[in-house]
DNA sequence: GTCTATATCGCGATAGAC
DNA sequence: GTCTATCGCGATATAGAC
């Protein structure tokens, strides 16, 4: 998408955009959440800071931005997969990125706010989580790879809650293992089979490290 | 403690302390967190800003300070129960305080910086609930109540993440249970003794409504 | 469409008078 | 112990130049 030889009017607009979303990334990361200002993005871009609202009408928009497009990088991210493995994989390299992962959990405590723009966005992000999980382990079921009488819906609420938990407790200490203890977790599920196929395919992405030499 | 009577020349200022935490919470609870600013909560004790500063010197410690005071009223319920019935207990509660779980969380984010004020108190809290939660369990194994061969720190540790987790999916959604969930877990991991224990505690406290007056 | 400049507001924090 | 005044900063809105 958004070719380099892109031509038109738009074209430095959709670039810039792009620009922004990376910048706040790398500020956001360096200088944690408060010190995102968005002054501070705009000195990190060399523009003024209404160019920057030019793009992004306000603050809370930006950074759902930001987060909305790693969750779409995160889909593309090994997609022959078991959605669990699926989330194990991300999980991984969830690990390397400490700076947005800060930002997805800040924004969604603020999101709790009643009337905050990025409300709708984690209450779909929820559900879609859910019913992906649910799909998963109901077709393991159906073909015997694990338990008969767990109930989906309450083990993919308790693994998202375990995943976001988990990633506060590592924000706050990093030596924290959060993808073993989500491993973990799983297998106390039973659910063994996805830890299986993520091991396989993160074990095949170190061998062929396509995106390692940047 | 702080008695009614108390004289001499702290007294007035101790009252105020107490005043200013209490309203903290109010402003909180009503308005969120970034409503939640020193000039509302003067504005809502009818005193000036700054005098607010001169009891509590940053905005940090003085919310630090409320999560503190929410900490060690927890400690002080139902203090004869088992460690995790106490919690459950504790969690049961919380459900109806959103204001503060909000408060609560929203620092812990915040205290992810490392240089946060609120960064020791977090690690010391999250060690003293681990060293609790282990020590119970191991008694429970030694009485033969709960199977061997669990890991009691990898138990505490999910568990913490799963309160937390669960916790930020209850402010999305005030229907979810997450009381319930935790019960889940619990038994999920074997541990039913210390919900029945809570159960008990709690149906108890239904009959005979101390603080419901109120 | 792209960009700058400017103005207003509310914030946390400090200094100093009473 | 309490106030007023003020500082510097960030967020946001608007007007208008290119």
């Amino acid at each position: 998408m958004t070719a380099k030889y892109e031509r038109g009017p738009y074209a430095k607009g959709r670039e810039r955009r792009e620009a922004i979303l990376k910048a706040t990334l790398d500020v956001f990361s360096e200088s944690g959440y408060r010190g995102a200002s968005l002054r501070a993005i705009a000195r990190e871009l060399d523009i003024s800071p209404a160019l920057l609202q030019h793009y992004f009408s306000t603050r809370e928009e930006l950074l759902m931005e930001v987060v909305s497009a790693w969750d779409d990088e995160n889909d593309r991210r090994s997609e022959g997969l078991t959605f669990l493995a699926h989330w194990l994989v991300n999980i991984k390299h969830n690990t390397e990125i400490p700076g947005l992962i800060r930002l997805y959990t800040a924004l969604a405590i603020e999101a709790t706010d009643p009337d905050h723009a990025a409300r709708p966005y984690f209450n779909r992000r929820y559900d879609n989580l859910t019913s992906q999980i649910v799909r998963d382990i109901e077709r393991q079921k159906s073909v015997g790879l694990c338990p008969e009488d767990i109930d989906p819906k309450r083990v993919a609420r308790l693994l998202i809650a375990a995943c976001e938990g988990l990633q506060i407790r590592w924000l706050h200490s990093p030596d924290f293992d959060m993808y073993e203890e989500f491993v973990g977790l799983l297998r106390d599920f039973q659910l063994t089979p996805p830890v299986e196929e993520a091991e396989i395919a993160l074990a095949r992405a170190l061998e062929i490290p396509d995106g390692e030499g940047a």
